[in-house]
DNA sequence: GTAGGGTTAG
């Protein structure tokens, strides 16, 4: 190449070319002549443009960088020549890269040289850092930028802050928006419906995501399959059988063909509600019928056959998949490996790992086993867990930095969505977040950068269940020193361990640790906080998060409502145990086994067999199949009965009044396939 | 496919 120079006006084509070849290097070799032949002081900047444009498209995120890298370095502000559509294609092949890092360093460097952002502009940007890296804050504070520059924000940009909003669990604040946006005069369109319904079903706001899907269906926008499925995951998740079924047929009825996606909501749905015939049953007419199953189908079945400890089922199941040419990932081998624990065949372990051999997985797991052996019997640095005490947790109640409750913005008559500006108005960007709507980040399928996270959650959460707690927390402890990300998981099953332990003060410091180094804590956290509360009998500081939480724009989920309500028995406030109750159905949380469980064991105890009966009796009333524990509530309950010689049955008045408010409801879901044998 | 999309398992 070198010594033949090359006409600079040519030389754009001739790069196009080499680029749409693949052939970068030569690309890069035919800049660097042409910046070097004598003459040239300065090359066309639209020529940078494609070669930064080009490469980024082909996923040359790497060279791309270098390219923008030597503008920064080598021109400077004044003289760079990426121009301001180049530069949203950049960012835009960064975002869908989900280099975060990147994205904000190219960011950073186009506002220090002061390119202004122009609509498109500032949407990718917004959308970046609020839907996709986690930063509200910047995401609110472009808008308001937007407004002082008098660039009209589109239905796009509502669209991208609200579900910035829904992501960083702000429903609230999102659904105040979404209704200023309505009566603004926008048009909701297929991304707002889908996004707030989304967001909705999330933050188990069931019944205001099925009120926005009505009204989908009068603008006359066709809700998607996408849509479908996350109603019916809503519906099933609040248990919501009988809704969520209809929904289906509905589905069915108005030609939205259902996907794998829909099926496997079903299944997991159908598991939960529980209906384990029907999805198994589901399940297998699913495999026969061909390409209606994928490796999470199995997935969701092996989870619930660990479940209630059919291991050898779920092995042979996990070998199916296997045969079939579906990846077992690390969800299920966990799982599974938790679940041979539990049933004792710990030996089987072997056996599941042999069928690894031609997958990812095994010789990634025998690498990190040797590694991270040795770096448990390093010395060790540094000390974990720290300790924490409950004052801490009173900060975390003080703390708010939502703006939930603020105090709206007058109305302007300009703007389509006051409350939006009013948000935008008090942003502080990189402010860490209260939670997370999702759980904690779920970990990807092997290979990649992401691998070690994913091997440090798998091992934690086996030394775990082998009860080796102190081992995971060393590994814990070197694997944060490495920086990984996505242990939210991890985070979550350690804090579970220590609270099962009574070892509060180290799950406390835990949590501690995770808003300080890594992903803000999600509800499943707040959950454990507020087990470990209860049982250490801090009733009232326990119901302090619970009412910050739901503050927060939080979901209290029934595992939650369980808690508290089992915290209140055992303190002995069973009126406000009630109370919650009657709270947790108005919020449309059904109450479960272990709710009617807690509510017959308090009653039970202080020799309220009357109150403790209708319990059982309206659990029994409403289709709720009872379990072990019920089992053993029921004994005590029989034995105060005995005791106290009182006789059953007796005025059910106030059971009616509750049942009625009660989602319960009788299988409806009359699917026509083999019944099968497991899981009755 | 002009900027906005993502449902399901521990």
């Amino acid at each position: 190449m070198k010594g033949h120079p090359i006409d600079p006006a040519t030389s754009k084509s001739v790069l196009d070319k080499l680029l749409r070849l693949g052939m970068f290097d030569t690309a890069l070799e035919v800049l660097d002549d042409l910046e070097e032949q004598p003459g040239t002081t300065q090359l066309d900047p639209k020529l940078y443009d494609s070669i930064v444009v080009a490469l980024a498209k082909k996923n040359q995120l790497g060279l791309a960088l270098s390219i923008f890298q030597k503008l920064s370095d080598g021109r400077g502000g004044g003289s760079l020549s990426l121009g301001v559509p180049a530069c949203d294609d950049f960012l835009v092949a960064l975002r869908k890269a989900g280099v975060r890092d990147e994205f904000r360093w190219v960011f950073e460097r186009l506002r220090e040289w002061g390119i202004a952002f122009d609509e498109r502009g500032y949407n990718i940007c917004i959308h970046g850092f609020g839907c996709c890296f986690g930063d509200l804050g910047l995401a609110l504070k472009l808008f308001g930028e937007m407004k002082e520059r008098s660039i009209e924000p589109s239905l796009c940009t509502y669209n991208s802050m609200l579900r910035a909003l829904f992501l960083s669990g702000r429903p609230s604040d999102a659904l105040v928006v979404y209704e200023e946006l309505k009566a603004s005069g926008h048009r909701p369109d297929g991304f707002t419906y889908r996004t707030v319904i989304q967001g909705c079903c999330r933050s188990h706001r069931v019944d205001v995501a099925m009120m926005v899907f009505d009204g989908m269906h009068h603008s006359g926008v066709r809700p998607d399959v996408v849509v479908y499925n996350s109603l019916i995951d809503g519906l099933l998740k609040a248990r919501r059988l009988t809704e969520a079924c209809g929904l289906f047929e509905a589905m069915v009825r108005d030609d939205v063909k259902a996907s794998v996606c829909t099926y496997n909501v079903l299944i997991d749905g159908l598991f939960k509600n529980g209906r384990g015939v029907a999805a198994y049953s589901l399940f297998r007419d699913l495999k026969k019928k061909g390409p209606f199953v994928d490796s999470l189908t199995y997935s969701i079945v092996v989870v619930q056959l660990c479940k209630v400890g059919y291991m050898e089922d779920a092995l042979e199941l996990v070998e199916e998949m296997e045969r079939r040419g579906f990846v077992v990932n690390l969800v299920t081998v966990t799982t599974v490996l938790i679940g041979l624990h539990k049933s004792g065949m710990w030996d089987c372990a072997e056996r599941l790992m042999r069928h690894f051999r031609n997958n990812v997985v095994l010789p990634n797991v025998v690498r990190w086993k040797t590694d991270m052996e040795a770096s448990i019997r390093a010395p060790q640095d540094g000390s974990f867990p720290s300790r924490g005490d409950l004052r801490e947790v009173s900060r975390l109640i003080d703390d708010d930095p939502s703006s939930e409750n603020a105090t709206r913005a007058p109305p302007d008559e300009w703007s389509s969505s006051p409350h939006m500006d009013h948000l935008a108005g008090e942003a502080s960007e990189g402010r860490p977040q209260a939670f997370i709507a999702r759980r904690g980040r779920r970990v990807a399928d092997g290979g990649g950068r992401s691998f070690d996270a994913d091997m440090i959650n798998t091992y934690v959460s086996i030394f775990i269940s082998k009860g080796k707690l102190n081992v995971a927390c060393k590994l814990f402890e070197v694997f944060t020193g490495t920086g990984s990300e996505a242990m939210g998981y991890a985070y979550n099953a350690l804090m579970s361990s220590f609270v099962k332990q009574g070892s509060f003060a180290e799950a406390w410091g835990v949590l501690k640790h995770m808003g300080e180094r890594l992903c803000p804590a999600d509800i499943a956290t707040y959950s454990v906080v507020v087990h470990g509360l209860g049982k250490l009998g801090e009733v009232d500081l326990a119901k302090a998060v619970v009412e910050q939480l739901t503050k927060r724009g939080g979901y209290v989920d029934v595992v939650m409502h369980n808690t508290m309500i089992r915290a209140l028995g055992k303190a002995g406030r069973i009126e406000e145990a009630e109370e919650l109750l009657k709270e947790m159905l108005r919020c449309g949380v059904n109450p479960d086994v272990i709710t009617f469980n807690a509510l017959i064991e308090m009653h039970a105890k202080v020799g309220r067999v009357k109150e403790a009966y209708r319990f059982l009796k309206l659990m029994l009333d409403v289709g709720c199949s009872p379990n072990h524990g019920t089992d053993a509530v029921m004994d005590s309950l029989l034995m105060q009965i005995e005791k106290l010689s009182v006789s059953i049955p007796l005025d059910s008045r106030r059971v009616d009044d509750l049942e009625s408010n009660l989602n319960w409801t009788r299988p409806t879901f009359n699917y026509q396939g083999r019944v099968g044998v497991m899981l009755v």
